[in-house]
DNA sequence: CCATGCATGTAATCGGTTACATGATTAC
DNA sequence: GTAATCATGTAACCGATTACATGCATGG
């Protein structure tokens, strides 16, 4: 399992950043795959710094107290490793799946609602993808972004094809037992 | 954000169980957007009790120690109020999408496995999800489990016609980089 | 001047998994 | 008889989020 350490040697895979640049990296160019907090992302820093996956360069005489981090050969081989290691699952906790699969006692006001909704969100991550400067990326990269999106829109597609058919579907539904 | 209360609630609404059955009817049934550990269940199985969300129901003259929970009408109530504040969202964590975005690394044999290994997984998911009794099921549940048929084809297509490219794609540039 | 973004960090808490402990029942 | 499945539960741990505390820099 990747833990949030292998995605900041990730993050550093790229240059050299400071603690708050390597969150807006995770967030942004890893957004489709994982997320960080900070109260996550500084204590893992700690550590690999403890460790040797990566160094703390540049001056401590800045006047800011930006700090700047760069990735290791140590971890490097470490996320090699972990990349070797890693297996091809994914978890999903789906919170829309959930509430339509249960959405019989709550009606078809709220499916259309959750449908419509859900609509709203892969359209913003779809746009969020095509955001991302993709020339700049490595072919890896470039692919897991296309994976990405094609996903997204195969379940855009679903949507649009079958969801009306499930609000009508209930709709009768819920007024045949009303009479 | 549902939780395994919530999901407990609801694999309750299909009628009365114990601890293992519902274990398994989440672990099966709703195995496309959430699943469960014992060490989740039973206490959570416990607070639902104790606040009268489930009710424990039938004889402890049995023999067995097997329990027996009913959802009440309490416990619905706590279920609809979920589905009606729940978001649209999905938390994915990839291993697959990290470790192919990091395979540069490790060179294009090592993408060629997550690719093939994340076919296997995604063929044994669709094969799951084709499994389930969907002539029992409701109007909503089946369409949950239509959507995560189709997301998981689509992936599965996208491998088929992609995945081939971005490995030879790999190929090509670490024997420049060789070179 | 004041909101927003940049920047670092900690403490409390949370929801959950892994592993363990135990034992009955069923099927080969 | 012995392996698998059914069945219940706890303790230790884990990875992470939320909220908070602090302060500088920038732009409207």
């Amino acid at each position: 399992m990747f833990e949030i350490s292998h995605i900041i040697l990730g993050a550093l895979v790229k240059g050299p950043a400071n603690g708050y640049q390597i969150r807006r990296r995770i967030n942004t160019d890893f957004a489709h795959f994982q997320s960080v907090s900070t109260g996550a992302l500084y204590p893992a820093l700690a550590k690999l710094k403890a460790r040797g996956a990566v160094i703390e360069v540049g001056a401590p005489t800045q006047s800011l107290e930006q700090r700047n981090f760069e990735i290791t050969d140590l971890g490097r081989d470490e996320l090699r490793r972990q990349v070797e290691m890693s297996g091809s699952g994914e978890r999903l906790k789906s919170d829309f799946l959930a509430a339509v699969n249960f959405a019989d006692l709550a009606g078809p006001d709220e499916v259309e609602r959750l449908l419509e909704e859900r609509v709203g969100v892969l359209n913003q991550e779809i746009r969020s993808l095509l955001a991302l400067p993709l020339r700049d990326m490595s072919n890896t990269e470039r692919f897991t972004v296309r994976y990405a999106l094609a996903v997204r829109r195969a379940a855009l597609e679903f949507l649009r094809h079958e969801g009306r058919a499930i609000v009508t579907a209930i709709d009768i539904e819920s007024r045949k037992s009303i009479s």
